[in-house]
DNA sequence: AGCACGCCGACT
DNA sequence: GTCGGCGTGCTC
C-alpha cells in the first residue's frame, strides 16, 4: 500500500504494565491524521491493541536500532483524545506513583469509551429554561469565601482553599458559584465527590444550574451514558463535571475550577492497580491549569488543616448554618455503667444496646418518629480489650492497637510484626474481664428486633445493599417512614436528610479507635461527627447517643461536643511525637505469593536491601516486615513493609530504587496500613 | 497484564 | 506417546 517507506516513528503507549512507550511506524496515508493525543491500533505480540500517541521520532534514533518495528494499523478518532498538558499530567503521575505509564492511561481511559467507534450526536435533551432559580442569598461567611475564592479565578492563577464548615453551612452554593464565574470565563469546572451514587441531590443542584453543561461520571452508570458524557466532556459541549475519583482525569480543558468535596473521605484515594488519591492529584491538575481549587469538608484530614494552618491552603471558614437549626444533643454513655446495672438483672448482660438508648428508642417509637443505629463493623480484625476498663493492649514501637491471632493465642502488631502473648489480665486495672472484640449489625439488627418485635427494622449495610439499586430501595422505604429504625453501617452515614429521624445511636463509638492504623482516631472522629449531624435536620430537635467503653477520650470527647478545632489540636500533637504525615511521607510495600515463606522471603529480601541503601544516611526508616492483617487475599498470602521518612525526596528515591528492584505493590501515600 | 514457550506428571 | 500444569520472559 504504501509507495514510500514510512520513516516516522511514533511512541505510543499501550495498556500494559511496561516501562515506557513502545515505537510504531506510521504509516505515509495515515500521517496527517495521528499526533500527540490520538488513539491508534497497533499490533502487540500478535493482537491488535488500543494506544495513545504521547511522542515522536524518526528510524534514526538510536535507540530504535535492532528493532524490526511494527505499523500502526488504524486511527479511529482524527481528534486527539488529550492535550499536551494532561500528558504532562500523566507523566507527572507515572514518576511520583513510579507507576508504568500504561497504568496511567489505564485509568484515565475507561475501555468502555472506545468500545463502539462511533460519535453519538450530542442529543438535544430537554434544554431547560434558563435561570429560573431565584438566586439564594449568601451569608456573610458564604459571600467573604466566594470572593476569596473569585479573586483567584479572576487572576487565572492556582490557589487552593480549605473550605471548612459543617454540613447545612452551604458549601454546595459556594461551589456553584465558583463554578459559574469560571463557566462565564469559557473555561470548565471539575467537582469531585466521594460517591455520586450515594448523593444524587447535589447532582441535581448542578444541573439546576448548570442544566446541559453538566456531565455525570461514576461508576454505577452504564456503559452508553458513561460514552456519551466521555465525548461531550471532549467536545467541550458539557463543561462542568461531577463525578466521583476517576473524574479527575475527564478530558476537559481548559480547566478554572476544581472542588473537592468533603476532601477527607478515604474513598478518594484509589486501592487497586494505579494506588493515587485523587485529592491530592486534584492540585496537582489545578497548578497545571492555573485553576482555583477549593477543599471543602466539616472534618479536614488531619494533612489538609495543618497544610492550611502552613499557609499551604486558604482558610475560609463557614460558621453560621443558614437553616439556624439547633445542634443535636448529644450523649454520651458510659457502657460500664450500663453493663453494671444489667449484671444484676441476669439474661440482660449480653445487650448490646445499653439502657439508655433502649429507652430513647422506645421513646421514639411512641411518637412515631425515626431513629438510625450505627455500628462500626469494620473492625472484622479482631482486637482485645479489657471488658472493665476499655483499654486495648497496645504495640510500645507503633502506638496502633495489636491484633488477636486466635491460632496461636498471641497479639501482633501489623506494623513492625512485633509479637506479645495473649493477655490474661488487664494491664490498666488488672481486671481479669479481657474480652475479645467483634461484633456485625446483623447482631444489632437481631437485638433491635427481638427488644422492639412490632417495630419495622431494616438493616443497610455492605451485604444488604450490594447494587444501587437495592440501597436507594431501602433508604427510600426509610424516607416513606415505612421503616422506622435503619440499623447498619457507614453507608448510613452519606445521603440524604431524613427529617423525621430524632435519634442517632451509635453502638460502639470507640470501636473504630482500636483499628490498627494510625489514622484510627481521624476516622472515627470523622465518622462520628457525620453520624451525629443525621439526628435533627427536620424541625423536631435532634439526640445523638453515643455508646462507649472511653467516655473521657479525646476523640470521643470531640466527636461529641462536634469540636474540630480540638480534635486536632490533640491530634497533630500525636502525629508530630510519632512521626506520622503530615511530619512524615510513606510507602506500603506489599509481598504476595501462594506460599507464605516466598512471601516472607521477598519481604526479607527487600528489607536487606533497605538496610543496604543505609536509612539512616539515606533519611528513611522502615518498620516490619510483618504479615498483613488480612493475611491472605484470593489464596495469596501477604507481608508487608513500611517505609516512613520525614524527607519527601529521600521516600520518592526509596521507591524508585525498590521499583527498579522489581517491587511491584508500592503504595505510596497510603491512606489505610492495616 | 496477557500470552507464548517450555519442560515434567497422569491419562486416552 | 500426548494433554496440561504454571514457572519465566517478552511485548516496538
Amino acid at each position: 500500500m504504501d509507495q514510500i517507506a514510512a520513516t516516522k516513528v511514533a511512541q505510543v503507549v499501550v495498556p500494559r504494565p511496561l516501562p515506557g512507550p513502545l515505537s510504531y511506524l506510521v504509516p505515509v496515508a495515515l500521517e496527517s491524521s495521528i499526533q500527540v493525543g490520538s488513539l491508534v491500533q497497533v499490533p502487540l505480540s500478535s493482537k491488535s491493541i488500543d494506544g495513545f500517541v504521547v511522542g515522536f521520532t524518526t528510524l534514526a534514533d538510536p535507540a530504535l536500532q535492532g528493532f524490526k518495528l511494527k505499523k500502526i494499523l488504524s486511527v479511529p478518532f482524527d481528534k486527539p483524545m488529550f492535550s499536551p498538558k494532561d500528558l504532562e499530567f500523566f507523566l507527572w503521575i507515572a514518576d511520583y506513583y513510579q507507576l508504568p505509564i500504561g497504568e496511567v492511561f489505564n485509568s484515565a481511559f475507561p475501555r468502555a469509551i472506545f468500545k463502539i467507534p462511533k460519535r453519538t450526536v450530542t442529543k438535544k435533551s430537554k434544554e431547560t429554561t434558563p435561570e429560573t432559580i431565584t438566586p439564594v442569598e449568601l451569608t456573610v461567611d458564604q459571600a467573604a469565601a466566594l470572593c476569596a475564592v473569585r479573586q483567584s479565578i479572576d487572576a487565572k492563577r492556582f490557589k487552593s482553599f480549605l473550605l471548612f464548615g459543617v454540613t447545612g453551612s452551604g458549601k454546595t452554593e459556594v461551589y456553584i458559584r465558583a463554578a459559574q464565574a469560571v463557566i462565564e470565563q469559557q473555561r470548565s469546572a471539575l467537582i469531585l465527590v466521594p460517591e455520586i451514587a450515594l448523593t444524587p441531590q447535589l447532582r441535581k443542584r448542578f444541573e439546576d444550574r448548570f442544566h446541559n453543561q453538566v456531565a455525570v461520571l461514576h461508576s454505577g452508570l452504564s456503559e452508553k451514558v458513561r460514552r456519551e458524557f466521555w465525548w461531550d466532556i471532549l467536545n467541550g459541549t458539557r463543561k462542568v463535571v461531577v463525578g466521583a475519583r476517576s473524574a479527575l482525569f475527564a478530558p476537559l480543558e481548559n480547566i478554572g475550577l476544581i472542588v473537592v468535596d468533603e476532601e477527607h473521605e478515604p474513598s478518594y484515594k484509589q486501592e487497586d492497580r494505579l494506588r493515587y488519591s485523587a485529592r491530592d492529584l486534584a492540585l496537582v491538575r489545578a497548578r497545571q491549569h492555573n485553576a482555583a481549587t477549593i477543599l471543602g469538608s466539616a472534618t479536614p484530614a488531619i494533612e489538609t488543616f495543618y497544610a492550611a494552618e502552613k499557609g499551604k491552603h486558604e482558610l475560609l471558614q463557614l460558621r453560621t448554618r443558614p437553616a439556624e437549626r439547633p445542634m443535636p444533643e448529644v450523649q454520651i454513655v458510659d457502657l460500664k455503667n450500663e453493663y453494671k446495672e444489667v449484671l444484676h438483672g441476669s439474661k440482660e448482660a449480653r445487650l448490646l444496646l445499653g439502657r439508655s438508648l433502649r429507652d430513647a428508642l422506645a421513646e421514639v417509637l411512641l411518637r412515631k418518629e425515626q431513629a438510625m443505629i450505627f455500628i462500626n463493623r469494620k473492625g472484622f480484625s479482631s482486637f482485645v480489650m479489657c471488658g472493665d476498663c476499655g483499654e486495648v493492649p497496645k504495640c510500645l514501637n507503633c502506638s496502633v492497637s495489636l491484633t488477636y491471632y486466635q491460632r496461636a493465642r498471641e497479639m501482633r502488631c501489623h506494623y513492625c510484626g512485633l509479637r506479645l502473648p495473649m493477655v490474661e489480665q488487664c494491664a490498666k486495672c488488672k481486671s481479669y474481664e479481657i474480652k475479645l472484640m467483634g461484633m456485625g449489625s446483623e447482631l444489632i439488627e437481631d437485638e433491635v428486633k427481638s427488644l422492639f418485635p412490632h417495630a419495622r427494622v431494616e438493616r443497610l449495610d455492605a451485604d444488604t445493599a450490594d447494587t444501587i439499586k437495592k440501597l436507594e430501595a431501602t433508604l427510600e422505604r426509610f424516607r416513606s417512614g415505612e421503616t422506622q429504625v435503619l440499623v447498619g453501617t457507614q453507608m448510613l452515614a452519606k445521603g440524604h436528610d431524613f427529617p423525621n429521624v430524632t435519634l442517632v445511636g451509635v453502638v460502639l463509638a470507640d470501636m473504630n479507635l482500636h483499628l490498627p492504623d494510625f489514622r484510627a482516631g481521624e476516622r472515627t472522629f470523622q465518622l462520628l461527627a457525620q453520624v451525629s449531624g443525621r439526628a435533627g435536620r427536620g424541625s423536631k430537635p435532634g439526640r445523638v447517643i453515643l455508646q462507649t467503653l472511653l467516655p473521657d477520650h479525646y476523640v470521643i470527647q470531640a466527636a461529641a461536643t462536634q469540636d474540630y478545632l480540638s480534635f486536632y489540636k490533640t491530634e497533630i500533637e500525636y502525629r508530630q511525637q510519632f512521626g506520622y504525615p503530615p511530619f512524615s511521607r510513606m510507602a506500603q510495600l506489599e509481598f504476595r505469593d501462594l506460599k507464605e515463606e516466598r512471601a516472607h522471603e521477598q519481604a526479607d529480601r527487600v528489607r536487606q536491601l533497605l538496610d543496604h541503601l543505609d536509612p539512616d544516611a539515606r533519611g528513611f526508616s522502615y518498620l516490619g516486615p510483618a504479615a498483613a492483617s488480612i493475611a491472605r487475599i484470593a489464596n495469596q498470602f501477604r507481608w508487608q513493609i513500611l517505609v516512613k521518612s520525614e524527607k519527601s525526596s529521600a521516600l520518592n528515591a526509596v521507591i524508585k530504587t525498590l521499583r527498579k528492584e522489581g517491587v511491584r505493590f508500592i503504595d505510596v501515600d497510603p491512606v489505610t496500613t492495616l
